[in-house]
DNA sequence: TCCATATTTCAATAATCCATGAATCATTGA
DNA sequence: TCAATGATTCATGGATTATTGAAATATGGA
């Protein structure tokens, strides 16, 4: 990921909507959900909806696919692991404390004992 | 890390020169730097450095002490795992696959063989 | 105290972003 | 083809953000 596309993102996700639509589709899965769903869920205007859908397509964060009348939204887990890696790595050149910060306090970054062989860290 | 301070820390670092603001003083470490130093690194005006200081500080990402006539930034470490955090999390919730990609790809995640006991984290 | 240095604050302007509602486009089924 | 559905686009107005240069504040030394 190149710092524009960072940017982007950054940008994209600093606004409200935005950042509840990403968690929003994070947790769909890859199925995704109906433009019509989201606004509904958010609880904004379908062109509202759409203006801020657009600006996450923009980003890379989430991709669109037309089924039937429907245009369905899906997150990108790809340009999230991305982003969350550009951060990582700024963060990592300078100062490794940032990412000891990171693994030791959410277990998210660490081995989890209980997943056997084939696992990341290993 | 509440939404809240994720959402102005992601617009702190939605602008260009905020970005390489933090990047740098990352890299300079605890020590940090005055603010013309980084006014004179980032090619702009002083008062226009301050105004992203300022932008910077506010979202807790960064921090300022006076030594002197010198105000000296430097980059908040905990606030910066904190953000990095709060999207590994809302990532994980979802999808495993995004910390997975994550920690595969660069290393930054893995545990260093060649790091002994007594480093920073220690 | 007076001056120079380092930085911020302020005011004004330009630029960008967000929300709204009307109009438009694409798809499906009668 | 016509009407209905689902969604986007467009134009507008309001709000926030960014840049610039001048003025103000704080510190340290002569």
């Amino acid at each position: 990921m190149d710092e524009r596309q960072a940017l982007t993102s950054f940008a994209a996700l600093s606004q409200e909507t935005r950042l509840a639509i990403v968690r929003t589709l994070v947790v769909a899965g890859p199925d995704g959900l109906a433009a019509g769903l989201i606004a509904e869920r958010m609880g904004v205007s379908p062109s509202n909806v759409s203006f801020h859908l657009k600006e996450l397509e923009r980003s890379g964060l989430i991709a669109q696919r037309r089924e039937s009348r429907s245009i369905v939204y899906s997150a990108s887990y790809d340009a999230l692991a991305e982003l969350v890696k550009f951060l990582m790595e700024d963060c990592c050149a300078g100062h490794p404390v940032i990412r000891e910060g990171v693994q030791r306090s959410d277990g998210c970054c660490k081995p989890d004992p209980a997943r056997n062989e084939g696992d990341v860290v290993a």
